[in-house]
DNA sequence: TATTTGCACATTGTTAACAATCATTGTCAA
DNA sequence: TTGACAATGATTGTTAACAATGTGCAAATA
């Protein structure tokens, strides 16, 4: 459906290119920890790394990159990527390798459907009573963010702000579910980089504060609704009505053989 | 924590035989497609062999008998567990192979909390409107179930008891929340072979009815509160509080040789 | 000049052999 | 008899070579 145009996108791609991050984290990591090249640490990379938004969808994860970056067989660069497709952050195309994963408009609803219905429930239960201590984790993680949108570090603030959703979770010291959060607001870091238009998106104002004070107060109701209004905010900013970036390229492509 | 008892549990476990089933479905797999032995048929099978309880927890899943049942060579197989490893249905050991996975007091709590949160959600939102068509589906389910039942299809009954909360999230064709309640039902099946008492956990008696009730009807509120009772009652059909049964076997065994 | 066809290269998929680790069993000594 | 210890066998982890597929370029032809 999506796979037959653009082969090799770094060049095309506005969002900073891969291999610079990429050559940093290798030599990084080939100095702190040779002694476990375990593949989860190349699997929690690439995910930070669509975190914050440094790998744009449709960019090419070779192997033989991958294995020269990391430092490590081709076996375990293949686990990881099987790994990272089977949670829909890279695309596995059959004999033509890995790219970081598009996602249509209709996944980036589902997504969105998923997390609101989800984390209504998450703060709901957290305002029927949360510990003292997970709410200064939260608050802690609201200052960072205040800070990073001071500082107008536009990486951080778009890691942490991801990262809330995440530790509101965390609350629950449940890991089956901020596994789940964990991969949805991942995707949800590739709906962003596609479908964001406004820079409204990547700053989510002082609603995360609205959502602590919701919990705290213990009003479920209210805790409910504003994080849904919430998640609504973000979706409402993205362009998911309109056709993405890809399909366009597709018909130019066609149609410009003049 | 947990891996120093019962190496091969195959002949301790009274559920049926792990080989009798695959030898079976391996016949009717090289018979009827040849032609794409992908690895997801092993995930899907193994899937469907943990829901309907066929595979009891702790049993070994090596590598060479997986080969030689599905007819493919050690690569897919490796392939295979490795995502059923990323899901938590089986438990891969290093250097010791792959076991089905015995999930503890504490993850199964993890697991029924992260249902309660999501499935209520589902619940309301198709309460808010669900269509025709999909309530359809839902009641052949549960003539399905009355079926199974009436013929003591203990097995189909299973399977059937938890396929409906995932035909209940399929309601909203939402791939990504389909396949989060997917993995949360397999995870359940485990967690129900593990510490199921009372045969009350395999029969929930009228409860998806009640459930797909409360949600025709329109009462977002009743039919969160249905499919949280329903959830909580298996839950409470089983023996969290208690150790669980394979603590007691090492135990048994070791002061057995009387 | 534009299009198509063939070839060369690069990348991925697969297989098989090898290395490493773990479990079991047998042996020896206390 | 019991305990530790070592050897053997089996199973898993890893690597490298090979096969297969897709991509891009170039040459040839209309």
């Amino acid at each position: 459906m999506s796979e037959t145009r653009a082969p090799y996108i770094n060049d095309l791609q506005p969002l900073p290119p891969t291999h610079s991050k990429m050559t940093r984290d290798a030599s990084q990591k080939l100095e702190t920890m040779h002694t476990d090249p375990d593949e989860q640490m190349i699997v929690d990379r690439i995910y930070s790394a669509v975190m914050e938004q440094k790998l744009a969808p449709r960019t090419k994860l070779s192997e033989a990159a991958l294995c020269e970056t990391f430092g490590v067989g081709r076996m375990r660069v293949r686990r990881a990527l099987l790994l990272l497709g089977s949670q829909g952050i890279v695309d596995l195309q059959s004999n033509r390798g890995a790219y970081v994963a598009c996602p249509g408009a209709d996944e980036a609803r589902e997504v969105f459907a998923a997390r609101l219905m989800i984390e209504t429930g998450i703060v709901r239960e957290l305002a029927r009573g949360i510990g003292d201590e997970a709410v200064d984790v939260l608050r802690l993680h609201l200052d960072k963010e205040n800070a990073a949108r001071q500082q107008d570090d536009r990486t951080e603030l778009i890691r942490l702000s991801g990262a809330f959703h995440v530790e509101l979770a965390k609350c629950h010291k449940n890991a089956v579910l901020t596994r789940v959060i964990r991969e949805l607001v991942t995707r949800t870091s590739l709906i962003v980089a596609l479908f964001g238009a406004s820079r409204s998106t990547t700053c989510p104002d002082d609603e995360h504060e609205l959502i602590i004070d919701a919990i705290v107060s213990g009003d479920a109701r209210a805790a409910e609704d504003t994080i849904r209004h919430h998640i609504l905010h973000v979706q409402n900013g993205l362009d998911l009505e309109r056709t993405q970036r890809t399909e366009p390229d597709l018909a130019k492509i066609l149609s410009s053989r003049d």
